[in-house]
DNA sequence: CTGCGTTACTGGCACGTGTTACCCACGGGC
DNA sequence: GCCCGTGGGTAACACGTGCCAGTAACGCAG
């Protein structure tokens, strides 16, 4: 074949043949064996040190580098993590969430990657037979069927776990924190009288839901009435229609976040009204609002954080919960809207 | 062990074993190469129907799942693409970009997964060492380095190509059609003198500049002077500072983004000036700015399938640029800020 | 009967790695 | 002499898959 072309020369030529551990064994004059005990410090092994940096500096010199489908196959465990997100808007707070969480799980020897799920649904179960992942957390709980696809596909680790999922998606998941204290912060003001108002957008409405419950949870405890909840698509004239229909207006109010405030802020000012406005994810358009947006931020590094160190210690086999994860520093902005 | 208990339940039992082909060979009474033509549709094979059916509803039973790195190692391609993301804040813009490519690349079979590179350079060649994807795409040139990586990786497809990265950063790669057509609209209002806006963010500045450079052809080409180039930081003091320190004041801005124009918004508005604005990427913030702002749009989503395109065009070894992708459906969306 | 082509199927190698069990040489205790 | 232990290293299996080469059965022409 080729021609008869002879043995290196043929093989640097041919089609793109990948360094292997071969290749660094012949280099260094030793077995593949001993090539890979002095690749993964393996423990209980005795290498001299001249052995083990004949091994470095050849592999060095091939430029070799393991091959992770190999490694994977033999050792049974892969080094990816996936992070399924939802797809609705994303903001840097997600960014940030999924940054730190990377490098978290760097830290452990991990990689992160991160797949938006639109809502086809053939398109997770060849997610995770395509990356064979060694833990997944996705930001909704995961259905019956997901969670059987996982376990065919042998991954060890799944967040959230079942019980957890038990709950109520916005309640357990994430953040109803939000919702409280933003109510607690309007309450604190005085206001006795609350409204919150979620986005039309049908992807976020089990979000919404458990932002909504936690301002509710809030004026509960306080003793007031619940809050008065409305659903507006992001415009101006209908954020208008919404607070001029309201008989009995409440004294302030809560947005989901801070896009759905700024479409309240608009549509109260063509209206000529005016009531105090909280937001959440503090968003940079929230300051340059008029007037500027008092919000709810949190610290999603923390957060992101956390849910590493939880996929980490699943993956120990420690089945271990989402600690306290709803509240991961979160903080009022205070501006002037409320 | 496990008192034992005799085959079939101990196996059940026992830590997780995976279903593999071979028992789907077993439940079906035929070889594992049987079952592979089968689930493969491999061509050249003949097989009856009945041999067919009995194959498929035995790994339905079984809930057989190919295992991905094993079929990676045998056959040298991976089904994995990977969209490596700068970390600089991504907006729904990138996130339609990213699902419309994750869609057609589904369509060739391809799986496609992200992941936020921060700048931590060692975790680049961990990446794709953990992945073995066939294919990568940045959205940035690749460095030598990073390159050399890749190609010891056997990564077959890399965007954008050598040849593209020869070019200036922010024109090739990233739509300087923006900042050509912020300024083309604002020419067209009969406005001679521009300026241009940029964020001091020095993860953005790459990208500002492709913009900017787009701007100042558009000037170019209409005989106008090139547009005075500022930079600020997201902060309405320091927007208003630069609008007041311009001793001969522009007759229209164009901003970077809109996030920068809502920031010079409310400079002006601090100073009680107020020029024209143009902002770019129509965030939902935008429309409800004080002025709406006016801002650029652009079908990301088309974008997104033109990069799958591309990428799966050179996946099939035809070396393909990445054809007239700066100009994919970007539009100006009319508002009052210009 | 042999020769030949087609259909339906199977045995077995290869992919690159981690790891266990084994081997050899050497030194020292009896 | 023999045996044992130990440092230094290797042969060889297994992981699960894709696919080539081969084979047995069968029909059919000669």
């Amino acid at each position: 074949m080729d021609g008869g072309g002879e043995g290196r020369v043929a093989d640097q030529k041919k089609g793109k043949r990948r360094i292997t551990s071969v290749d660094v064994a012949r280099e260094a004059g030793l077995s593949r064996a001993t090539v890979s005990f002095v690749l993964n410090d393996t423990p209980g092994q005795s290498i001299p040190e001249a052995t083990r940096q004949r091994v470095l500096q050849a592999a060095a010199r091939l430029g070799y580098t393991p091959y992770a489908p190999a490694r994977t196959l033999r050792s049974g465990r892969s080094d990816v993590v996936l992070f399924v997100l939802p797809d609705w808007p994303q903001g840097p707070t997600m960014a940030e969430l999924v940054d730190r969480a990377a490098q978290v799980l760097a830290g452990a020897g991990l990689t992160l990657v991160t797949h938006v799920h639109t809502g086809r649904d053939d398109d997770l179960a060849r997610l995770w037979t395509a990356l064979a992942p060694a833990a997944v957390f996705g930001m909704r709980p995961f259905t019956a069927g997901e969670r059987a696809g996982m376990k065919r596909a042998n991954i060890a680790a799944v967040l959230p776990s079942p019980e957890q999922s038990g709950h109520d998606v916005g309640s357990t998941l994430w953040l109803n924190g939000v919702g409280r204290l933003q109510a607690q912060y309007l309450i604190g003001k005085g206001h006795t009288r609350l409204a919150y108002v979620l986005p039309d957008d049908p992807r976020l409405s089990a979000l919404g839901q458990g932002r909504a419950e936690g301002a509710a949870q809030a004026c509960a405890e306080a003793g007031l009435p619940v809050p008065i909840v409305a659903t507006i698509p992001l415009d101006a004239a209908a954020a208008a229609e919404t607070v001029a229909g309201w008989r009995r207006p409440p004294g302030a109010v809560c947005a989901y976040n801070d896009e759905v405030a700024l479409a309240l802020l608009a549509g109260m000012r063509k209206l000529g009204t005016s009531l105090p406005v909280i937001g959440a994810d503090d968003i940079p358009a929230a300051r340059f609002a008029v007037p500027p947006l008092t919000t709810v931020a949190q610290d999603s590094g923390e957060l992101g954080a956390r849910i590493a160190a939880a996929l980490l210690r699943a993956l120990n086999g420690e089945p271990s919960q989402l600690d306290v994860l709803p509240d991961a520093g979160i903080r009022v902005v205070e501006r002037e809207s409320a």
